[in-house]
DNA sequence: CGGGCTCTTGACTCAGCTCAAGATTTGTGG
DNA sequence: CCACAAATCTTGAGCTGAGTCAAGAGCCCG
C-alpha cells in the first residue's frame, strides 16, 4: 500500500513486492531455497527486516520467541552464561543461517550481533502455520535443526577433549568449510569475531587464544590478511593439527 | 505366521501381532506414544527386537544407516574418538530413547551398550516413508532432535566452562532430570556407567571423578544405594553447585 | 595525534592430570 | 558358599597445560 504511486498503480504493486526475495543473496542458502515461486511470495508477504549494531542483544536466553529470522548478512554470536559471568559460545550465525527454534516457545540461548546484522524476520506463529501446510518447509527446518546437532557434537569433542593447539586449529578450520572465500589459489577467512569470543567459543581464555595463533603465524600455517581476516596456506595441515576426524 | 496353532486359528494372528507393543513399557515415552492404534500396528509388522550385552558396539560413527531404533531397556553411551584414542561421550540414551538419524546417511556417533540393551529396530527407509506419510509422526522426531541439541548446547556450557565440582553435580542432576525414580521420600538414581565412563562424558579424568564423588558424600548429598545407584537427599543444593541456570 | 580499545607477550600459579599404590567389588570355579 | 583373580574404584603425591595477573604494543577513531 504503503509505496505505491498513482502513476506505477497496481501493475507494479507485486514486483515491488516480491523484488526484496528476488535479489537476496543468501535466498539460495536459507530455507526459503525449497519453497516456489508463489510460496516465496506468500511468506515475503508477511516477513519484515531489522538491522542490529554490533554488541547489540538479540534475544535473551529463556526469552519466549515471538519472531524467528534468517541472517541476511553478518555475523551472530550464540552464547550461554553461568550465574556469574563465564561465558560459552554455542555456535555463530553467518549470511543464509536460521535464527530461532520452531517447536519451542523459548530461545534457548542468548544472540547478540558480533557485526552489523541484517535479520529477515517471521512471526514464529505465522511461519509454524506455513510449515504445517507446507512438508517441504518442515523438512528443510528440520535438516538445518540436524546439522546445528551434528556441528554441536564434534564440538563437544572438542571442548571435552581436545588440547589448545588443536581447538584453535579447529577453529580456522570450521571456518574454512563455512564461510571461506577463494582468490587466487589462496583460502582467506574473515575472522569478525573479537579474540576473548573466539576464546568463549573453544573454551579457552583469550591470552591462550592469542598465543596459539601466534604460534600457528609461526609455523607458517595462518597469515594476517587486512585486520580481520586470515589466509590460510595449508588448510590440510591445519586439519591434521585440529585432530581431525574430518575429511581431507 | 509362524506362532499360529490350529486351535488358536487367525482370530488370535492380530491380537499377537500387537501385543508386543500393546506390553511396550516404553510405548508411551518413545515416538510410538504419537501413533494411533492402526499406524501402531502397521509400524509393529516392519519391526524387529535385538538384544546387546554390556560392552557391545551398536553402531560405529561414519557407518551407513540401516536401520534406525527405540531403545527397550538399558543404557547406551553415544561418543565420538580422536585418532589416538580420546573419547568424549555425547549423550546417553535409556528406555524410550530413539536411536539413529532420519535425516541423514550416516550415524555421526558411536553407539555402544553399558548395559544389556534391547532395541526395538526399523528399518530406515521404511520408517522414512512412514514419516512423509504421517506429519505427526516427522513432527514428533523433530521434536526429539530439538530436545537432543537442548541438551548438547547445556553441556557445551559444562564442557567449555564449569570446574569438577560443577560438572560432577550437573551430571547426578542430569541423571535426577532423566532416569530418577522415587521410592517414598528419597530420590534414587541408578548409574550404570562406570567411573571412566563418567569422565568421558564431562571431560575429566576417572580420577577426578571419583575425588569429586568422595567430596559429594562428605557433604552428604550423595548415599550410595546399592552397587550401582545413589540417592540425592538433596537435589536443589546438587543443583545449585552444578551452577545451573535450571529451574528450581 | 592522543585516549581508549584490543591484542600480544611474559612471569607465575593452580586445577586437574599423571603416575602409583591400595582398597573394594565382581565374577568364577571348586 | 567361599577363595581368589581380575576388574573397577579410591586415594595420595607430584607435575603440567592452561589460567591469572600484569605490562607493553598496535590499532582505530575522533
Amino acid at each position: 500500500m504503503g509505496g505505491v504511486t498513482a502513476e506505477t498503480g497496481c501493475l507494479r504493486l507485486t514486483p515491488i513486492r516480491a523484488s526484496r526475495c528476488a535479489v537476496c543473496g543468501v535466498r539460495e542458502a536459507s530455507f526459503c531455497a525449497v519453497l516456489s515461486a508463489s510460496e516465496l511470495q506468500q511468506l515475503h508477504a508477511m516477513s519484515s527486516q531489522k538491522v542490529f549494531e554490533p554488541g547489540e542483544l538479540i534475544v535473551e536466553e529463556d526469552a519466549a520467541v515471538r519472531q524467528v529470522a534468517n541472517v541476511l548478512s553478518g555475523t551472530i554470536k550464540l552464547f550461554k552464561l553461568l550465574p556469574d559471568g563465564r561465558q560459552q559460545i554455542t555456535g555463530f550465525l553467518f549470511g543464509g543461517d536460521f535464527l530461532g527454534p520452531m517447536l519451542s516457545g523459548e530461545y534457548a540461548t542468548f544472540a547478540e550481533a558480533v557485526t552489523r546484522v541484517e535479520l529477515c524476520l517471521f512471526d514464529q506463529d505465522r511461519l509454524r502455520e506455513q510449515m504445517d501446510a507446507w512438508p517441504h518447509l518442515e523438512r528443510r527446518l528440520f535438516e538445518d535443526a540436524t546439522a546445528t546437532l551434528d556441528r554441536a557434537l564434534d564440538w563437544m569433542l572438542l571442548l571435552g577433549r581436545k588440547t589448545a593447539t588443536e581447538r584453535v586449529a579447529s577453529f580456522f578450520v570450521m571456518l574454512a568449510d563455512r564461510v571461506a572465500s577463494r582468490d587466487d589459489v589462496q583460502l582467506t577467512v574473515d575472522v569478525p569475531m573479537s579474540r576473548s569470543d573466539i576464546a568463549d567459543y573453544l573454551g579457552l581464555t583469550m591470552e591462550t587464544v592469542s598465543r596459539q595463533i601466534s604460534h600457528l603465524k609461526r609455523q607458517g600455517l595462518l597469515e594476517p590478511s587486512g585486520a580481520h581476516a586470515f589466509t590460510l596456506p595449508d588448510v590440510p595441515a591445519l586439519r591434521r593439527i585440529a585432530g581431525g576426524n574430518e575429511p581431507n
